[in-house]
DNA sequence: AAACTATACAACCGCTATACT
DNA sequence: TAGTATAGCGGTTGTATAGTT
């Protein structure tokens, strides 16, 4: 496991692009392709590392980028789904489309979580600060957060009765296929988009990078959790709309 | 008008995961 | 199986710009 040593190199250029970098790398990837980022500044006659050229594609270049302000419905998603995954950016840009992580990472961190802060949630637990005096909030903020709160709770309840009950339906088919000696089926967890990384593999003893679960939830717990939350989508954080302090 | 401060976001850094040899 | 190269990810920094004094 060794470290790329592209960007060790001296010489080459860091920094903001300029537009006329953008265009060599931008007429390249256009006429073939961004093969290996490591040869491609050479073969684009761009003094760069390649991971600065791959950033650049990735973030800024590609042309299935949506770039401007997010709209009341992708501050949504990425509150409801930053509560769900925490700051794991690339799994939260899968559900919004044409948005890149790293797009997604500084709105959070430039207007979201000042915006929960000012709400007086906790923008890492999604719940209020316990040493936020209610007296001290505004009515109309106090409604926010018990809405905020009280639509997680509800979902987190929600989707872990729905488990238990599954749980018990599972146990039963369990013993009704043993004596027909069918091969047990798990029930599906189809939607891989929203599978989380801390669920340990079964050939991995190893706990990977990102092992924390905002809200301590199980694997099969989330994914209720989940199809909760696409069904309370509906319901919005309208407060959000209603209280915003920009 | 100049100096200072705050904000937004592009870009970099350093790490892990994975593919390849 | 071990070592290496590369891609991907999240945290952080740097810089341009807007706003304030």
């Amino acid at each position: 496991m060794g470290r790329s040593p592209c960007c060790d190199k001296l010489g080459l250029k860091k920094g903001p692009w300029t537009p006329e970098e953008d265009q060599k790398l931008l007429a390249y990837i256009e006429e073939h392709g961004h093969g290996s980022w490591r040869s491609l500044p050479e073969k684009a006659g761009l003094h760069r590392c390649g991971k600065s050229c791959r950033l650049r594609w990735t973030n800024y270049l590609r042309p299935d980028i949506k770039r401007g302000k997010f709209n009341l419905q992708e501050e949504q998603t990425i509150i409801q789904l930053h509560a769900l995954l925490g700051n794991r950016w690339s799994a939260i840009a899968t559900h919004l489309p044409k948005r890149t992580d790293n797009e997604i990472k500084n709105y959070w961190n430039t207007h979201l979580k000042k915006r929960l802060v000012k709400m007086g949630i906790d923008p890492v637990t999604h719940k209020p600060k316990n040493e936020t005096p209610l007296s001290s909030l505004g009515l109309s903020k106090n409604a926010a957060i018990l809405s905020h709160t009280a639509q997680w709770e509800s979902a987190r309840l929600e989707a872990e009765a729905r488990l238990a009950r599954e749980s018990k339906l599972l146990h039963l088919q369990h013993y009704q296929t043993k004596t027909s000696s069918q091969p047990h089926h798990h029930h599906g967890f189809t939607h891989k988009s929203l599978l989380p990384n801390w669920t340990t593999k079964p050939h991995e003893g190893k706990p990977k990078k990102h092992t924390k679960s905002p809200q301590n939830l199980n694997f099969g717990t989330l994914f209720e959790f989940c199809k909760t939350m696409q069904i309370n989508n509906s319901l919005n954080l309208r407060h959000l709309q209603c209280h915003s302090l920009r």
